[in-house]
RNA sequence: GCUCGGGUGGCGAAACUGGUAGACGCAAGGGACUUAAAAUCCCUUGGGGGCAACCCCGUCCGGGUUCGAGUCCCGGCCCGAGCACCA
């Protein structure tokens, strides 16, 4: 039985790490200087949940990994206490965030601390400290000046009974996800960054590998996110004399257009109408924009429109085509009018179904037969060719599309064009809970930055936080705080009394973790240069787009203001995985929530901390069970006795048993392969495998116990700086040095060679290493089980793959 | 609909470039120790058959390639995540 005791050790090595300052490299000296990030958590008032527990050890196992290998690892935490969250749960239970705010950084610090990471507390910041958002207003104020940040009217979604904008994620269903009330359109102006600028290049970066090594999923997510699409825009002239602009990805079905649809809100829409149809068209304008955004664009809604009584002219058949409104054509993306071809288009098929109006086919499949239904042929493969399109007729798609585009370049009528699906990142949030905007507006010379040397904007504290049904900022009922001479002019004019979105906070947190304690700077260049990008940045896939792009652009901005020497911030990202509770995943409402804290005092963090890393593979997940966690602390109880036994020994050097040789060779090999690549869950197994072997060969062999203890270190660090002290040692085991390993002694010298029939085993022969293949052959024709399934048969080939099988065909 | 993951024992999961499927752990059953229990230690544990040596079946389903397929190819089903009236 062990004498384990996690709680005083951990304790006690908690207590150490901080009085010798562990975890704290010096920034400005580190020859070998990694940055290991992790995404900081938002202090919720519920505490760190298991999830973060996981996230985090796996993250810091990989950064005590690269201390022992001898880098300078910098493995700081934080707060993202800014937000929407903390703003309605205050408003929840009638508190204030800059009273809950506090008291959550406080229970999390604790926690994390307890979680036994290799944290450097010198460092630590929160969003909401003014000498954080100082420069976070800093940064807003630099994109501005950069031309990155403008001011426009957006509609955006308005809850009535909780009197506050929602974002699209919200809303469900047409009704605020909180309270259940219809969700309306309001237009308010708003502050946005030209996000859509970097487009490109966000795009083209992800296909980087000297610049970016990221999670597959995580980098799928951005280019779905980004959503670029290849195509045309194609101009249409139109009896009233305007141009309709639209969108194409297929040119090729130019000649199937048989008719337009505006989105309701074009600003065309007026010109075309006539006098005939306006009253229709009132109406139905009247009835989109009342409106929420996200019911809007529910696919299969049916599809609702009007004639404008307008006409435009296909430019390839000079045909005369009808321009329709209607709200499946969205003003947001592409220029808000659409070329409709209902024979190749579902949605236009529907449409033209619907209201009557005319479907012409201009591509045909080969196996295509007169009477094959509409919605069938719209399926188009290879081997399809356009038809009924003049002198385009029978040419493939891809060559059709070329052609017309390049026919319409030539008169002027259109060109190649290039869309994309990401949208300016709006910023402006009519809540308290978050830093001001740092502009005046000022009623002669505009919106005017607030002066460098006047930041920060202190959020002024407000009593009555609430959001009013205004639809303005709880900052703008301060009037003593908002009233201010115009910095330029001097005229009386009034501070941006909205504050900005929580992603902009975090959004350049990793650059100033390595400046905390400057205040005269936002992040120190020599710093920066040092340091920057983050080596590996570890966190979950729910922030794959916004959290990651946003940073990205951000650093792509800076970087082109000449104030980073790169432009991609995170070198290395990887996303975690989520645990589950007995397959689902943790909610309040099913009422399988695992309280972290519970675990950490029953078992301790480093069993904790183990059991979550052998649950399944980093990237992956894994399902929380709460019996599985007695495996771990087995392993570490063995371990600990091993350790002992180990003490009493005198002898070193002893000739050690080949197979437990072997055996450990091949385990430091493993083991640092395997955390290399995340894959925790079998460098335990690997562990428990060696520890099995010394137990089954009575072998407690000085340094093998020692590696043991250094490679466990990472996964249980309270635990392993206990045994290292145990067995002698003064220094801390992240002083040790990484186990490395003989290749030649992680091979067996006699192999089991797998003898096989046809393709099926039946047998297996000892042989030495290397052994040539008649000599195996011979051994394997000798086995009792291969020869009665031989039964004498002609063999007709052999195939031999050395020190692995043989395989007679017969 | 598009884009990523994933589907292997009672359970969490292993399996390198195709080469003994189920490592490691949990749970379960049996045994030792104990007055008893817990803890600990030992044994068994994919399904079926056999006294046994061994044999048959088995990695979501259907085909294929191969001496040999969990792994590769084609087609399909299911689960999870992201995007989506995106023109």
């Amino acid at each position: 039985m062990s004498d384990y005791d996690p709680i005083a050790v951990e304790a006690k090595w908690q207590r150490r790490w901080a009085e010798r300052r562990t975890n704290e490299p010096d920034l400005d000296r580190a020859e070998r200087p990694y940055y290991l990030l992790m995404m900081f958590p938002y202090p919720s008032a519920e505490g760190l949940h298991v999830g973060n527990f996981f996230a985090f050890t796996g993250a810091d196992v990989f950064g005590r990994f690269q201390r022992l290998r001898g880098f300078d690892v910098f493995e700081p935490m934080g707060f993202d206490a800014f937000g929407i969250h903390t703003e309605n749960y205050a408003l929840k239970i009638n508190s204030h965030p800059a009273v809950l705010i506090p008291k959550n950084i406080a229970n999390f610090t604790r926690q994390l601390t307890a979680l036994g990471a290799m944290f450097d507390w010198s460092r630590v910041l929160s969003t909401t400290d003014p000498r954080y958002y100082k420069w976070t207003q800093w940064l807003f104020l630099q994109l501005f000046k950069a031309g990155k940040a403008y001011r426009k009217r957006a509609a955006v979604n308005w809850c009535p009974s909780c009197k506050t904008v929602l974002a699209n994620e919200q809303v469900e269903g047409g009704a605020c996800e909180r309270c259940g009330t219809m969700v309306e359109q309001r237009s308010l102006e708003q502050w946005f960054f030209r996000i859509t600028d970097y487009a490109e290049r966000l795009l083209a970066n992800l296909d980087d590998a000297s610049k970016m090594d990221w999670s597959a999923s995580t980098t799928a997510a951005q280019r779905n996110w980004i959503g670029r699409s290849d195509g045309a825009e194609v101009d249409f002239a139109t009896e009233a004399g305007a141009t309709i602009k639209v969108f194409t990805t297929r040119p090729d079905t130019l000649a199937g257009a048989t008719f337009m649809v505006l989105a309701p809100e074009h600003p065309l829409v007026d010109r075309l109408t006539t006098e005939g149809q306006a009253a229709a068209v009132t109406a139905y304008r009247a009835a989109a924009a009342a409106q929420d955004l996200v019911s809007r664009k529910i696919g299969d809604r049916e599809k609702t429109g009007v004639f404008t009584g307008g006409h435009a002219i296909n430019p390839v058949t000079g045909a005369k085509i009808p321009v329709w409104i209607a709200d499946y054509v969205l003003m947001e993306y592409g220029t808000g009018a659409i070329m409709a071809v209902p024979g190749h288009d579902e949605r236009d098929f529907a449409f033209a179904t619907k209201h009557g109006l005319e479907i012409v086919r201009v591509i045909a499949r080969e196996d295509e037969t007169e009477s094959t239904p509409l919605e069938e042929a719209m399926e188009e493969a290879d081997g399809c060719r356009l038809v009924n399109s003049g002198s385009w007729s029978g040419r493939t798609v891809a060559d059709g599309a070329r052609a017309i585009v390049e026919w319409l370049e030539s008169k002027g009528l259109g060109k190649r064009k290039v869309t994309f699906r990401l949208h300016d990142w709006c910023i402006s949030r009519q809540r308290y809970w978050g830093p001001p905007i740092p502009i005046i507006h000022c009623p002669r010379c505009g919106p005017v930055p607030v002066p460098e040397d006047q930041l920060p904007v202190l959020l002024p504290d407000l009593e009555d936080f609430r959001p009013d049904d205004t639809g303005i900022s709880p900052l703008a009922r301060n009037t003593e705080w908002y009233h201010v001479p115009c910095p330029t002019c001097g005229e009386p004019a009034r501070r941006e009394t909205d504050v900005s979105d929580n992603f902009l906070d975090n959004s350049w947190y990793f650059l100033r973790y390595l400046s905390t304690e400057f205040d005269d700077r936002p992040f120190d260049d020599s710093r920066v240069r040092r340091w920057m990008p983050v080596a590996t940045y570890v966190g979950g896939n729910e922030h794959a787009v916004l959290h990651l792009l946003y940073s990205r652009f951000i650093t792509m901005v800076l970087h082109d203001q000449g104030l980073l020497h790169f432009e991609e911030p995170f070198r290395r990202f990887r996303a975690h995985g989520t645990i589950v509770k007995d397959g689902a995943k943790m909610s309040k409402s099913k009422g399988n929530v695992v309280n972290p804290d519970e675990y950490v005092s029953r078992w301790g963090a480093d069993t904790f901390r183990l059991y979550l890393m052998f649950l399944g593979p980093f990237e992956e997940g894994g399902d929380f069970r709460d019996a599985g966690i007695a495996g771990p602390r087995r392993f570490l109880d063995r371990l600990s006795d091993l350790v002992s036994q180990c003490e009493r020994r005198t002898l070193t050097g002893e000739e050690i048993h080949r197979d437990i040789l072997v055996k450990w060779h091949q385990t430091k090999k493993k083991v640092t392969g395997d955390i290399e690549t995340l894959g925790y869950n079998t460098a335990i197994a690997a562990l428990m495998e060696l520890l099995n072997a010394m137990r089954d060969s009575n072998c407690a062999e000085r340094q093998i116990v020692k590696d043991m203890v250094v490679m466990l270190s990472p996964f249980a660090p309270h635990f392993a700086e206990e045994c290292w002290e145990r067995l002698g040692y003064t220094t801390s085991v992240f002083d040790a040095e990484w186990p490395t390993w003989d290749e030649k002694l992680t091979i067996e010298s006699v192999v089991d060679v797998v003898v096989q029939i046809n393709g099926k085993t039946r047998g297996t022969v000892r042989s030495p290493r290397g052994a040539p293949e008649e000599q195996a052959v011979a051994r394997a024709k000798a086995d009792e089980t291969v020869a009665r399934h031989l039964d004498g048969r002609p063999i007709r080939k052999v195939i031999y793959v050395p020190d692995r099988l043989i395989n007679f065909v017969v």
